[in-house]
RNA sequence: GUGGGUGUAGCUCAGGUGGUUAGAGCGCCAGGUUGUGGCCCUGGAGGUCGCCGGUUCAAGUCCGGUCAUCCACCCCA
């Protein structure tokens, strides 16, 4: 039997993703995004300038392949640098307008599978460009917000700033120094670390590298002017709008593209894979990708991680249309298809006794019935049953 | 990539120390006197016991491998 690929899987009558997607697409239409689609296939040297080289999804969890064309592509691991690329492509940074995108789609990330991580899953993501205000951030987290508030989601936001050009390879410096200093006591992880992604060591694990991290320079501690007091203006912001949050210091994007602003959304409901959004401020990615410097911000919706959250009621909808003789199957097409100009309308096509289409109907999880057997024919009517 | 758990009907699972036709519950299908569902009762269909190999007179049951799945590390949505 050939199954699904590993990590990969079917999405079958479930009502929880149209849920997602009606309800993210809805609000995110309010909040005057409108829809786009970009390629699930690119080129791969568009994932490793924008996601940036040092990190895993580029380095090791790409499908990546040449193809017939002896083109480099991969699957698409995210759903941000498609979104850039195609903005840039169309030239939408010569113009001094925002743009604000949103997105549904698949990602591929060759990983090994566990709870709320898989190798294909789905994201829901709004990308805004050209305002470079930290009131657009605040706009941005609060549409989140709203998603997950309208799904009946709980989560702790937690929020920090990366800095900017300005502060943040100062910071870097330093931290590099002080880990340095302390490269023995660390584990082997956090040595590697600290030429590949010194920020990371800040989140790490283990209890003994916690100890010595916890007198570690803080990046908060070490923001610029301008990137302190746009802090500041993001904390009042959410504030002003009751949107609770938890600086996290040691929030990182493990996509290399961000700066200033970025958060995550994290529920203690689905397991050690705990982020259900995360997203944040990237300045600098359009220019990097070839554009006129254009700042953004964005976020993405893990949609398997909040599956379990989400709960759908099973209510009775439609009617059941049914036969009990032959002859009688036209006659209900017939008025099937005028009732469907207004509502869902299911006919059996195979004749069955009353008692048998009953039970279809109730199976079925209709809430009418309408059954023609002899006598009905006859007088051009329905047996009619509210289920 | 690393570690641990699990793989028996569509689903959830039973199957001491290896021994004749592999079970239950749920679901599905058909009936329970002639045209009224949900409850109940009866019957039925459905399984190369993940796959490959080994040990044995004999393996779902033991051993090895492999694949898949779950959980964690790692990483991240």
């Amino acid at each position: 039997m050939i199954k699904a690929l590993r990590g990969m899987k079917d999405i079958i009558e479930d009502k929880r993703f149209l849920k997602i997607f009606d309800t993210a697409r809805k609000i995110a239409e309010n909040y005057g995004y409108s829809y786009i689609e970009t390629p699930i296939l690119e080129e791969t040297s568009l994932f490793k300038r924008s996601v940036g080289e040092s990190s895993d999804i580029v380095n090791k969890e790409m499908y990546q392949f040449i193809d017939k064309g002896g083109n480099d592509v991969c699957l698409r691991p995210e759903g941000t640098a498609g979104v850039v690329r195609s903005f840039i492509e169309h030239k939408f940074d010569r113009q001094q307008t925002p743009k604000r995108f949103w997105y549904f789609g698949p990602m591929f990330r060759y990983e090994r599978p566990q709870k709320g991580r898989l190798r294909e899953f789905h994201q829901f993501g709004i990308e805004s460009f050209g305002e470079p205000s930290v009131y657009e951030d605040i706009n941005v987290i609060a549409m989140a917000a709203d998603i997950f508030d309208a799904l009946g989601i709980d989560y702790t936001l937690k929020i920090n700033s990366l800095g900017c050009p300005e502060c943040m390879p100062k910071y870097r410096e330093k931290l590099i120094k002080f880990l340095n200093a302390h490269k023995e006591n660390l584990c082997e992880d956090c040595q590697r670390r600290i030429n590949q992604n010194p920020i990371r060591t800040l989140d790490c694990k283990v209890e003994s590298c916690q100890a010595i991290l916890k007198d570690a320079p803080k990046i908060t501690d070490n923001l610029c002017e301008n990137c302190q007091s746009d802090f500041e203006k993001l904390k009042k912001g959410l504030e002003n709008l009751g949107i609770s949050y938890e600086v996290d210091k040691n929030l990182v994007r493990g996509l290399d593209y961000y700066t200033k602003t970025t958060f995550e959304f994290v529920s203690t409901e689905i397991g050690a894979q705990s982020a259900i959004a995360g997203g944040g401020r990237y300045d600098r990615l359009v220019e990097f990708l070839g554009g006129k410097p254009t700042p953004g911000v964005g976020f993405a919706i893990g949609v398997e991680r909040i599956l379990d959250l989400v709960k759908t009621e099973d209510e009775r909808s439609g009617i059941y249309m049914g036969a009990m003789t032959p002859e009688a199957i036209p006659f209900i097409q017939k008025k099937a298809k005028e009732l469907r100009k207004k509502e869902k309308v299911f006919v059996e096509t195979k004749p069955k006794s009353l008692k048998a289409h009953l039970k279809a109907a109730d199976k079925g999880n209709f809430k009418k019935a309408l059954i023609v057997g002899e006598d009905e024919l006859k007088k051009s009517t329905f047996f009619e049953k509210e289920l």
